[in-house]
DNA sequence: GCAGTGTAAAGTGTCAACACTTTTGCGAGT
DNA sequence: ACTCGCAAAAGTGTTGACACTTTACACTGC
């Protein structure tokens, strides 16, 4: 029995859905998998029907598909989906960066700067999980800036919803230096208020973003194919 | 007992919860009432189990909020978050228009046209719910042909969420035409495969649909005030 | 050996009862 | 009359049991 330490009790259901989505986010659960309530009831140490409402919320929330008597199991994206998401997630990004160019202050230059170098050094010493933290962080802190509170939300979820496509995609170290220059460039757009420049760099380093997933992707196939 | 007609039978919870969405987004539930799992599980006909369900369902969809040992209300929409939903809805729209421009075929034309005199008529005859019927299928024509699942369904979305703002706001004859009229720019920018100029439209077009929401909202204020 | 079938196990769907919390409303005291 | 407190009622939270469906597997007949 692990009782669950998430969530200050907002009710079992709910703290159980928690616990589910960080599980499922954290790629624990993988993708195609079934959810057993009986296992899961046992393992939370509680009865089947709380285990039930959490599991709805999720379908609720789009993260599992459930078949009639069969059971629920955890979402599966597809590519075509993979490209339409991240499609949406490079228009909201490209919003909030116009945005952030008119509403940036100095205390967040500071953030910005802090992330930039962090990630630099990150590079430097090919750490990719810090990478992709502060790269996270960087996108989320421009979000932040554009103070529609409903965009970050939305942009949290899609890049949330973006780790049921593959498990943790390599990030080549090449690969960091580019999108860190491309960083770079936007964060100067934004510092200079240039809100239509922020906006497309913004945009076009998302969908650059995609390309790469797609390339490394088409790498592993090839690798898949030869093996 | 009113059994539900709705959904072939993909699971009780699924039936009740679609159930329930087309009460709250037809309004026959208001925003911020209450939901009672005894009384809904007496009218659905069923035990309190499959309703709970149901409402955890909602709730991820977002569509109500819990509050424990309270039960469940539905979702109120403040005017801060409206105005932050059409910022995004716009956002979809114009990118939708974008690839319109370059994907319509002829079928399409005449379904345009079809969507359009057939509002004109509306307008002429003053008829309020029949424009926005075909005001929301010119919508999701649009949507279709950017052939963007992804964005289609969050259009949808984001239209039956804004539901949960007011009920039905009044159509004054006047915006009815010059919605129209926006329609028919748009339409002409896409028909001449103008992909920029349909975007910018389609996104000023809900901007302005917006604003004009707004405007009938400030009069409703006034109108109160005096009272 | 193999296809088809029947049966047991596993798993989901539903329900009614019980525990606990919040709300309501009545009544006593001031 | 007003307030405070207590008790009943209403409502949500959780549970274990039972019904039904699907799946796995051994067994029979060929």
């Amino acid at each position: 029995m692990s009782r669950l330490q998430t969530s200050p009790d907002q009710g079992l259901p709910l703290g159980i859905a928690d616990e589910l989505k960080r599980l499922i986010h954290a790629g624990e659960i993988a993708p195609g998998e079934r959810l057993n309530e009986a296992a899961l009831a046992l393992r939370i140490g509680t009865s089947r029907g709380p285990i039930r409402e959490a599991i709805r919320i999720l379908t609720g929330l789009g993260l599992v598909t459930a078949v009639r008597n069969r059971g629920v199991f955890v979402r599966q994206i597809s590519v075509r989906e993979m490209i339409e998401i991240y499609e949406l997630r490079a228009l909201v990004f490209g919003y909030a960066a116009g945005l952030a160019a008119e509403n940036i202050q100095e205390p967040d230059k500071q953030e910005f700067e802090r992330l930039l170098t962090g990630m630099d050094s990150a590079c430097d010493s090919g750490d990719g999980d810090l990478y992709y933290a502060l790269n996270l962080q960087f996108h989320l802190l421009i979000l932040q800036l554009s103070n529609n509170q409903r965009a970050r939300q939305t942009y949290e979820d899609y890049v949330k919803e973006l780790h049921l496509f593959r498990r943790r995609y390599f990030n080549a170290p090449g690969n960091m230096r580019r999108s860190n220059a491309e960083h770079r460039q936007i964060y100067e757009a934004i510092l200079k208020g240039n809100a239509g420049r922020a906006k497309s760099l913004a945009e076009r380093h998302v969908l650059t973003g995609r390309q790469r997933l797609l390339g490394s992707l088409e790498q592993n196939m090839q690798a898949a194919d030869q093996a």
